[in-house]
DNA sequence: AAAAAAT
């Protein structure tokens, strides 16, 4: 399959061209027809799967077609550099068609919040943002989303266990019913379909064989423990050939230390977690991105979605809490085809965790023993250190239970390792219901909308391919594609855009 | 048992 089988307008589709995409991923070959035709859409979906491409190009398309002078598409995404990252997807996919987009997240300093205000009172034709800011902005009266044609939540189930249902129902509750919504989640929990039911209407359901990560991952695991963790670490990169590596650990304490660690040993290194100014994150990612260090310490703030090129390793100094996050986290190494190494460190007291990550991606992985220079090995026997990983919370024998462990340790340059209190999670259920029916009418009311001239001009470039294509495929440029669009046709035209429509107002380019 | 997200 091809892209210009989607029959995309001429501009969206010389932007997926620009971005060098050539082949359709099954996620768009799946969500991107669904969406055009107007289908509201629940789908299971990783990231580095193109899902961003596979909800932005509908509604690229859309605005292409109706050139709608209100927001027409609001994002949501659970991290401030997921949200940034998808404004440069827009600016990159959207720039033939001239669409205008806006980064709303957190952490920036005042001017960031005035800048963003600015923005939005301005408006844009697509909004990217994390709930809390948004919401901020919200309570403030100039955000116009009353209007908007397409509500997408990116990476659903990571928002719903940062507690951010209640938000997300409250910013739903100030759009229109008339609307079309695309839900995409890595895992579909009850609490996901629930929450769907809420706010989808009809949902076409798109599942692919997800919590599988890529095949061209060379997945190593190490049995090691936590104080030998850092001499391990070292050992492996002295041995490896490593470009770039993200290695992850679950506490934000462990960042800090890790980082000088290496940097001791005269490696190119740098930590970014939440903790961390806004300025200081973005400056980081950016630098990692563009390769100008070579190892990036994270926490889970970097697990989910984040694009870096090239990416050869990627290290799990400590489990995830999440079996999905492994998934996750080695996603980010082997992207776009290319190989990668991800290597995970297991400690005594973690093994649970493996079983979990075991039985999710249906394949068990290798233990390799802490090498001997290095120090003695834990074992990998999972029933003999069953411990506070057990998912009941009760601890059968209490703390200090593992017998023969914590003596077995040997004594080591210590690793860092630190806990910190946690606030709860605020939970949510019980929030108002919102579209019905009357989303059902609206679409059949949708009427076809005459291609603009400028649409039929910028045909002329791409017009034989998507030809071509239709014939191959059985249709006629006038048949199924067509039909589809006049299910979802115009409503609201006002005409084109003017010249000067704002250009990603909010946030700098990353890669420049 | 953590992290993230509005201030």
């Amino acid at each position: 399959m091809t892209f210009d089988e989607f029959q995309l307008h001429p501009d969206v589709f010389d932007g997926v061209q620009g971005m060098g995409y050539t082949k359709p991923s099954p996620i768009q070959e799946q969500a991107i027809p669904a969406a055009l035709a107007g289908k509201d859409l629940i789908a299971c979906a990783q990231t580095g799967t193109g899902k961003t491409a596979a909800y932005l190009l509908p509604v690229l398309d859309f605005i292409a077609y109706e050139r709608p002078e209100h927001t027409t598409a609001l994002i949501l995404c659970p991290t401030r550099e997921l949200a940034k990252q998808i404004d440069e997807q827009v600016e990159g996919f959207g720039y033939h068609v001239g669409a205008s987009s806006i980064a709303i997240y957190g952490g920036g300093k005042s001017d960031i919040w005035e800048q963003q205000k600015r923005a939005l009172t301005q408006g844009a034709d697509i909004i990217i943002a994390t709930p809390g800011r948004l919401i901020a902005h919200m309570q403030l009266g100039y955000v116009k989303l009353d209007q908007i044609d397409f509500l997408i939540l990116d990476e659903a189930d990571k928002m719903m266990d940062m507690g951010f249902a209640e938000d997300i129902i409250q910013i739903v509750n100030q759009l229109p019913t008339k609307r079309q919504t695309l839900l995409f989640s890595a895992t579909m929990p009850n609490k996901i379909r629930e929450f769907s039911k809420k706010i989808l209407h009809e949902p076409e359901e798109i599942r692919l064989a997800v919590s599988k990560p890529a095949e061209n991952i060379n997945q190593q695991l190490y049995m090691v423990y936590d104080t030998n963790k850092l001499a391990l670490l070292e050992h492996l990169i002295g041995q490896l050939e490593v470009q770039s590596m993200i290695l992850f650990t679950s506490r934000k304490m462990n960042v800090g230390p890790i980082e000088r660690a290496l940097r001791k040993k005269g490696l190119a290194v740098r930590g970014i977690t939440s903790d961390r100014t806004q300025e200081e994150r973005e400056q980081v990612l950016r630098e990692f991105k563009n390769k100008q260090f070579q190892i990036l310490v994270a926490t889970d703030v970097m697990s989910r979605g984040i694009d870096v090129s090239d990416l050869s390793h990627v290290v799990n100094f400590d489990l995830p809490r999440d079996a999905e996050d492994y998934v996750h986290r080695i996603g980010r190494t082997a992207r776009a085809g290319t190989s990668g190494m991800a290597i995970t460190f297991v400690s005594d007291h973690d093994q649970d965790a493996v079983v979990k990550i075991e039985k999710l991606i249906e394949r068990e992985l290798e233990k390799k023993p802490t090498p001997e220079e290095i120090g003695p090995s834990p074992e990998f026997d999972p029933k003999k250190y069953r411990g506070r990983g057990a998912a009941h919370g009760a601890k059968p024998g209490g703390r200090g239970s593992k017998p023969g462990v914590r003596n077995a340790r040997p004594e080591r340059a210590a690793a860092p390792v630190a806990a910190s209190p946690a606030p709860a999670a605020l939970g949510t259920d019980g929030a108002a219901a919102v579209a019905e029916t009357e989303e059902q009418k609206r679409r059949k009311k949708r009427r076809r909308k005459p291609r603009p001239e400028g649409a039929a001009e910028g045909a002329v470039a791409t017009g034989e391919t998507v030809t071509a294509s239709a014939e191959t495929a059985g249709e006629s440029a006038t048949g199924e594609a067509a039909k589809r669009r006049r299910k979802r046709g115009g409503r609201n035209r006002r005409g084109p855009k003017p010249e000067g429509a704002p250009q990603s107002v909010a946030a700098p380019a990353a890669s420049e």
